[in-house]
Formats: C-alpha cells, structure tokens, sequence
DNA sequence: ACATCCATGTGATCGCTGATTACATATGGG
DNA sequence: CCCATATGTAATCAGCGATCACATGGATGT
C-alpha cells in the first residue's frame, strides 16, 4: 500500500511541470547544486525514480530549469524596456541587475546553461530575443541622434559586459546592493561619456 | 601489507600540497565540480581518507585550490602591469581576458570563491592587491591628464565590471575568443570615448 | 639509547546521491 | 471490452563525503 492520497491519482498527470517547479524552488534556496533529484522527487510527492521517467539525468531537468528561467527573465527584460518611456538603456540595465539580485541563484544557472553546447531551441530564443531588445535600442538612439555612430555591434556587447559583470558583481557580494540603482546610473553616465581626455589613449 | 613503493614512506611528508596540486588538474581538466576528493587521493596515491587529515571537509581543499589560483593570477597581473611600458589599462584588460581564457575552470572556481563570506586572509589579499593595481593606473592616468576627472572609485568599478563581463563572455562562448585582443581593444577605445553624443542622455 | 607521544595514514563503515532494472498500475485507442 | 503503452514504484548498484577505530613511524625528552 502507498501513502498516495485521493487528491493524487496514481498517475500525477503533470509531474514533469510540478519537478520544474520544485527544482526552481530548490534552485532559488540554495543553489543550483542543491537541486537534487531525489529531493525534489520527495517535494512532489513521488517515488526516487519517477523524475527519470521524464527526464534521462539530472542535466536534463536542469536544463528544463534553466529553460523555465530563460522565459521568466526574457519576459521581465521585454516588460521592462516596454515600460521605458524614456532612457531605455537605463531601463534595461536596471532590469538585468534587479533580476540578478532578486534571484542570484538563478543568475548563477543561466550563466552556465545558456552558453553551454548543447542548449535548446527555447534557451536559443531566449537569448536572441533579448539581444535584439539591446541592439534595437541603440539602434533607436543612433537614429534618434542620441548615440555617436559607432558599430553598434560593439556597442551592444560593451554594453552587455558592462552590465553582465556589474549583476556578477553584485551577485557576488563584491558591491553593496543598496547602492545599485545609484552605482547603476553612474556607471551608465559613465559609459556614456567616456573616461578619455581629448587628445589622450587608455 | 600496503601498496607503497620504496619512494614514497608511509608519511607523505608534503601531502597537503601534493594534494591541492592534484586538485588544481582535475580543475582544470573538468571543472569545480570534478574535484572531488575520493579522486584526488587515488592520484596522490593515499587512502581515500587521507585529505581529511589535512583539510576538514571538501570545501576546505576548494578553498585551498582557490588561493592557490588567486595567488598565480594575482601575480601575472602584476607581472602584466609592470610589463606594460604603455596603456596599462590595456595591459590589465587583456591580462585579465586572456587567464580567463587560458583557465576557464579557475576562473569559474574564483568566481564563486573570492567573494564568498568566508573567504581567507590570502584571498582577500590577492584581491586588495588587484584593485589597487588598477586603481594605481588610474590615478596615475588622471594625474598625467589622460583621463577625466571622474570619480576613480567609479572608473575603477566600471573598468572591473567591463573586464569581467567581456571574461565571462569569452568563457562562455557567447564571444569568440579568437578575436579576443581586437575586440579588447576596440571596447577599451570606446569605453574611453564614450558613446553618447552632446545634449543627450542614455 | 630508548620509550613514548602524537601527527599522519589506513580500512571499514554510514547515509546520501544518480542511475538502472524489473515490476505494478491505469488510461486511452482498436 | 481488452490490451498496448505511458507512467509510477521498489529494489538495487556504484560512487561520493564524512567519521571512527586502528596502524605506523618520526620527533622529542631524558
């Protein structure tokens, strides 16, 4: 006899969503290491071996994770320079730190997921998705007249490590989270107008 | 009757080293997550509790790989900016990109270890050392006026977090590595023009 | 020179993990 | 109605981190 009761059926009907939803939880508490098979098995209520049913290892419900976060973050990202009326950059930034700091843990698994070989369609998509928000961005403002005409390509991805390590290190605890918002608009004044005097090379 | 050969007598003698040592292979060869200390002890040649005399749990010989790591890195950026006759700044970036790169493991393991809460007094060193170097650049840039008069902590931050995202980017693959050095440069020319053209705000 | 102390290494063992296998159960298509 | 199949379970395996009692031999004091 198990301990099943009659809320649950034997067959769960939507177990591979309801491990996803333990593994964030698991994931968010601590850590992308803490997301154990067995335990989140036991968060769902089922046996050691049914999460194998529906993923082949633990990578793969990991991925499955990552692919949950992907969306989350993607979406919160678009929302954000949505609600931008103006200074979408800013906008931008912010988001991408806030979501870091909210969710470290997160941050941590898709840095090392969504680069990986063999990421899926959904995590491809994901980050396209989210390059193209960027590049349409200083797009705009070059035509807007707002940016120097520089390659913006190179734009974009100084701009993406500029706030890529600025969430990592925050993450990390190497800056003071209280002070993001701050550090944030004076980095990006920063980045804006340069650090070279004229005449000068770094 | 043990195993052991006339070279090595039942006391090691220096086996913590030999011990980080190993570590530091099987890092590098697959990641923090390889280092695992049942392995590390077959190739040191010791019982599997043997490391346990030496270091009290896992994360301690983690720890112990850590600064061993920090202080090799530490050092060949020193060695970079003392090298560098002209544009340290350039200098650093790329001495920083290319460890990265060449060690994407010990990158990762000081990523998630230099700034953990119980980090030891040789990684906090390694670290003070590190921002002072850059900071001593940038002070002295400012004092020879080649750069503006920013905020140096700012520039310092700024500086740190666009070195170590373009890292991490390299490291992920998002970046192909083999442009590393141009695309170092060309994001180093634009951090110090800035991209924001007069009257406007990011 | 010798006895002894104790740092260092060993072997056995524990609980936990990821993964595989044979078996049980229920659901939906013929 | 019946059974093929998808989905869950129980039992089991090897590898892991960690602990403990025990073995060894180098260093120390007299």
């Amino acid at each position: 006899m198990t301990t099943r009761t009659a809320g649950r059926p034997y067959h769960h009907g939507s177990l591979p969503e309801t491990l996803v939803a333990h593994a964030v939880e698991l994931l968010d508490e601590a850590g992308p290491d803490a997301v154990v098979v067995r335990e989140v098995a036991r968060r769902a209520g089922v046996s050691p071996s049914a999460p194998f049913r529906h993923f082949p290892d633990r990578a793969a419900l990991l991925a499955a994770v990552a692919e949950a976060v992907a969306v989350d973050f993607g979406a919160l990202q678009l929302a954000a320079v949505e609600a931008a009326d103006a200074l979408p950059f800013r906008a931008l930034g912010k988001a991408f730190v806030h979501y870091a700091l909210a969710h470290p843990h997160r941050f941590a698994l898709l840095r090392d997921t969504v680069f990986t070989p063999a990421r899926t369609p959904a995590l491809e998509e994901g980050h396209r998705l989210f390059t193209e928000a960027i590049t349409g961005v200083i797009i705009a403002g070059q035509q807007r007249g707002e940016l120097r005409g520089a390659d913006p390509d190179l734009v974009r991805i100084a701009a993406q490590a500029l706030v890529y390590g600025l969430s990592q290190m925050f993450v990390d605890g190497y800056l003071d989270p209280t002070r993001a918002d701050t550090l944030i608009n004076d980095v990006i004044d920063l980045f804006g107008l340069g650090v070279l005097a004229p005449g000068s090379r770094l």
